[in-house]
DNA sequence: CAGTTATTCAAACGATTGCTTTAACTGTAG
DNA sequence: CTACAGTTAAAGCAATCGTTTGAATAACTG
């Protein structure tokens, strides 16, 4: 052991307090929204000290943001990192699977994952005053899916898709803040996407039936 | 003017301000929810005296109450006349229709009505506990949705359908609270169904393709 | 007239609760 | 000894909140 190694040592303590008040700050957030959390049930979760947010974040809005913002990447990150690993030779399922899949990982997982989640989904309902940074994001990741999603329903012309794509993307939120989601998530990750990507392919593809 | 007259138009002034006190509650219900609201928010938006509330209602919870029952019962009244407007021959498409139709009438509509829609769906995102009565109310009306649905729909089991409905549900409360759902709130109440229905129908269908 | 009833109102109450800051305390390094 | 990085308990201090009170109004009742 160095004397350098020990002031490491201290530098990342100071680091995993300031990753739990973040990973608290989510839990909390996730299950209360932005407006909901207090900075004492923030500290008293990651076992700080309240003056730790000051430190660390500067205020508890900064916090709050760096948390939501962080959760935002982690989610944007997964959702490219999916449609990039799809073929070019895609079928409508694949997509629709691929576009789900972050979802459905996180239910299956629980825990942190699920708070990212959670907070996204939140943050989509947010009005978008004063969001519409975070709200842009949401958009260029839907204009990724659009174009994988094109090729394999050339009936549907590209606003229809948009509109579409942000019914499918609702509806996955829904499961992350429903009770219904919660009763998913206690099948493992296989089951839930089989049953879930048929609901999402079709509501993608449409129902064109005329009569029975 | 008989001398009761004067005395009802004081009592209708009483019910009158009763009713002002319910729908401004349920307008900030519908936008901040259950734990965002206060006292005074709703008097100044009801132009009433905060001892008003105590007056008529006894606590500002119970207001609270209030407003989002009789929003509940408003929307599930609404839910069932469709449901039993339609014919016993109802195809997938009108099934959806008329699933839809409550919240594609609010939407076009806004005010009121879009208030009750966005309360009725917090609600849904709210956790169980303490709200087990009013989900409950959701659980039957669900179950009158797939008696129905489920003729037009022969290869989908009961378990699967009862799936696909809460998902087509979440997908329409999403609608309600997110900014894609004011978007589509600018176009009349016609064009809004146009583009709904199918994907509706789609995500109850489900999509069973294999390759392209 | 005196008394009752239904309603509204301004004001104050009492209390919680919140975020932030301060100043003191660790242990390490130069 | 000084500087630094991190942590802490305590206090500051203000905002806000739900509820109650007691008076005021105005119409009816006996």
């Amino acid at each position: 052991m160095t004397r350098v190694d020990k002031v490491d040592q201290r530098r990342e303590a100071g680091q995993r307090t300031r990753a739990g008040l973040q990973a608290a700050a989510l839990e909390l957030l996730s299950q209360r929204g932005q407006e909901g959390v207090t900075l004492r049930e923030i500290t008293d979760l990651a076992g700080a000290n309240v003056a730790a947010v000051s430190y660390h974040f500067g205020s508890l809005k900064k916090l709050c943001e760096a948390a939501i913002e962080h959760a935002l990447e982690q989610y944007l990150n997964a959702q490219i990192g999916e449609l990039e690993a799809l073929p070019s030779t895609a079928t409508l399922q694949e997509v629709a699977g691929a576009f789900a899949r972050p979802m459905v990982r996180a239910l299956a997982a629980g825990g942190p994952d699920l708070a990212v989640m959670r907070t996204v989904a939140r943050v989509g309902i947010e009005p978008p005053e004063g969001w519409e940074r975070l709200h842009g994001k949401f958009d260029r990741t839907r204009e990724g899916v659009i174009r994988v999603l094109a090729p394999t329903l050339p009936d549907v012309d590209a606003e229809e898709l948009a509109f579409r794509t942000r019914c499918a993307a609702g509806m996955l939120n829904w499961l992350a803040l429903a009770p219904v989601g919660t009763e998913l998530a206690t099948l493992p990750a296989e089951r839930i996407e089989r049953h879930l990507v048929p609901v999402v392919a079709g509501a993608l593809r449409g129902d064109a039936t005329v009569g029975r």
